[in-house]
DNA sequence: TATAATACCTAGTATTTTAGTAGGTTATAA
DNA sequence: TTATAACCTACTAAAATACTAGGTATTATA
């Protein structure tokens, strides 16, 4: 019942790109440093997120990367899939065989907790939190100085 | 994005107890065998569910294991909580400080994502899915060889 | 009172996964 | 031609997981 550092910084360094589109690309150095990611396991993220058309590269001096599509149609689901980490909490992985062959006691509700997570994940798109990112900025610098104003943003549920 | 078996066996090994309320107690052993787990591993479990006040055991001949309260007040929640599973999407665990000292672009995302988890295994009470898991196993012995039945079963959503 | 069954405890280890490093090659703008 | 960036592959360190081994303590019962 984790979320790893893949997951994690795969949307992160989506959420970067998407809140930079104003430029027209952005290199992985620069989200590296931004975002404090080792810049060769960035590669291999992006590698992945190349694969499943969630970004585009470009390479050569001014090259860097840029979404393939809309940031209002990927969703964070897609992006957590894209970088292979499951969103599965089942053992069996819809085999029922989890139990030396046989379904688990618990195996419904595992299924369950997948579909729930799924749901929530698959209707979050990257460019509803890039509009959140880029309110709570706006907020910071317009009221400087207000500590504690932990910013509330509606995340849509299902 | 996983859980793992450690989770997922005392859960079932939970609902397994659950089950055989009416025995006076069920001993570990019956459970790795029923459910093909480790028993020592089982052992190591039963530990902690005993520390969180969630199983009472009992020594000697004629021991083992029983709920230390009603299947109906102990959640899923409190289950996997108490096998040390985090239940926890963020990376620095509240302290908004996974990206070098400061909080990450996706902070948010990870504190919804991890409430709304939350909330669901801490609706889901043992006795509701033990009531689930008897009602099939009496549909089967009432209608035998009907294949393909998947039991549709209710869990409530938040 | 001896025995066996059970919980209870601790340390170690094998395996797997994760996270990261190293060291390239290709493409391309300037 | 050069520098910059993507792109690629293999290796490695660290951590977590799953499991094993080998005990001790308690207690019903023969
Ligand atoms: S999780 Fe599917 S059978 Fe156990
Ligand atoms: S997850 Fe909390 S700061 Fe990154």
């Amino acid at each position: 019942m984790r979320l790893t550092t893949k997951g994690r910084y795969a949307v992160t360094a989506m959420l970067d790109l998407a809140i930079n589109h104003n430029k027209d690309s952005v290199t992985l150095r620069n989200i590296a440093e931004n975002q404090k990611i080792s810049l060769s396991y960035l590669e291999q993220l992006f590698a992945k997120l190349r694969k499943q058309d969630l970004v585009k590269g470009m390479r050569g001096p001014g090259g860097g990367y840029r979404l393939a599509r809309s940031a209002d149609e990927i969703s964070i689901a897609q992006i957590i899939r894209a970088v292979d980490e499951p969103m599965e909490f089942t053992d069996c992985h819809g085999l029922e065989n989890c139990k030396g062959g046989e379904r688990c006691l618990s195996h419904h509700l595992w299924v369950q907790l997948t579909d729930q997570l799924d749901d929530f994940l698959s209707n979050i798109y990257l460019g509803a939190l890039m509009r959140e990112s880029e309110q709570a900025l706006e907020q910071r610098r317009t009221e400087p100085r207000q500590t504690g104003d932990r910013q509330k943003v509606t995340v849509p549920m299902h």
